[in-house]
DNA sequence: CGCCAGGGCCATA
DNA sequence: TATGGCCATGGC
């Protein structure tokens, strides 16, 4: 219920979003993968110096030198350039089918995308649902920073968040999109690392829960005193 | 100048 | 299976 009002609150604020910069499925799949522990700024300028060639096509027949140097402002080129290859093979072989038909049931795409070579949880998620419109929910180090800061009843760790997430909200692609952008946009305005918490539209919400979590954590200390009495 | 950004891999235990 | 070191640029 919690996450109906978060998504609600959000989306008074910020709006229908309508996200992931990108075009085309193909573009997708290469943004994912830039923009890992990258700010969207470089991703941008990574993209721009593909120019025309941001084709798979092209990134296979490139030598690793020439993606590196296309690449370089994103960061961790060294690593990337080898990931955009095997996202690449990965695409030719099963991608293209699925931009046209979800040929196969999300839990098998995502196992197979798990296979490839510098695609994590959040990659693969964001591939499916971004660039395939599987709906699967994607968790990310902003989703984590909100649910720790809210409070909220879950192991902070993927699986355990992405499976709380979608047993409170049934599938569906657009309200997953929608939600993984609002909490996004959320982040970079005011649920940063350092907070800006004045005009957060979850201050209300966020400030109750950590009250009634250091009142459970005084209850439980108290309790620590009583078994050692 | 230091901190940070929409992770993932690999070695180690 | 879980944790830590490592990768690197550009904006603020």
């Amino acid at each position: 219920m919690i996450l109906h009002e978060i998504y609600k609150t959000l989306f008074t604020r910020y709006g229908d979003l309508n996200w992931w910069p990108a075009k085309t499925p193909y573009e997708v799949i290469v943004g994912a993968v830039l923009t890992q522990n990258t700010a969207w700024n470089n991703v941008e300028k990574a993209i721009e110096n593909f120019s025309d060639n941001l084709t798979p096509e092209y990134v296979e027949n490139a030598s690793i030198e020439t993606l590196i140097k296309i690449i370089r402002p994103s960061g961790f080129f060294n690593q990337k350039a080898v990931y955009l290859k095997a996202v690449t093979a990965w695409y030719k072989q099963y991608g293209y089918s699925a931009v046209t038909v979800q040929k196969y049931p999300l839990d098998r795409m995502r196992k197979e995308l798990l296979t490839v070579k510098g695609v994590g949880y959040e990659t693969a998620d964001s591939i499916l649902l971004y660039a395939y419109g599987y709906p699967t929910f994607v968790v990310d180090a902003y989703t984590k920073r909100l649910f720790e800061r809210l409070n909220i009843d879950v192991k902070l760790d993927y699986n355990s968040i992405k499976t709380y997430v979608e047993n409170e909200i049934l599938p569906d692609t657009i309200v997953y999109s929608n939600l993984h952008a609002l909490i996004v946009a959320n982040a970079k305005e005011h649920c940063r690392k350092k907070p800006i918490c004045n005009g957060c539209p979850l201050m209300g919400e966020c400030e109750e829960r950590r009250t009634r979590k250091s009142i459970m954590d005084r209850s439980e200390i108290l309790k620590e005193v009583e078994n050692d009495a």
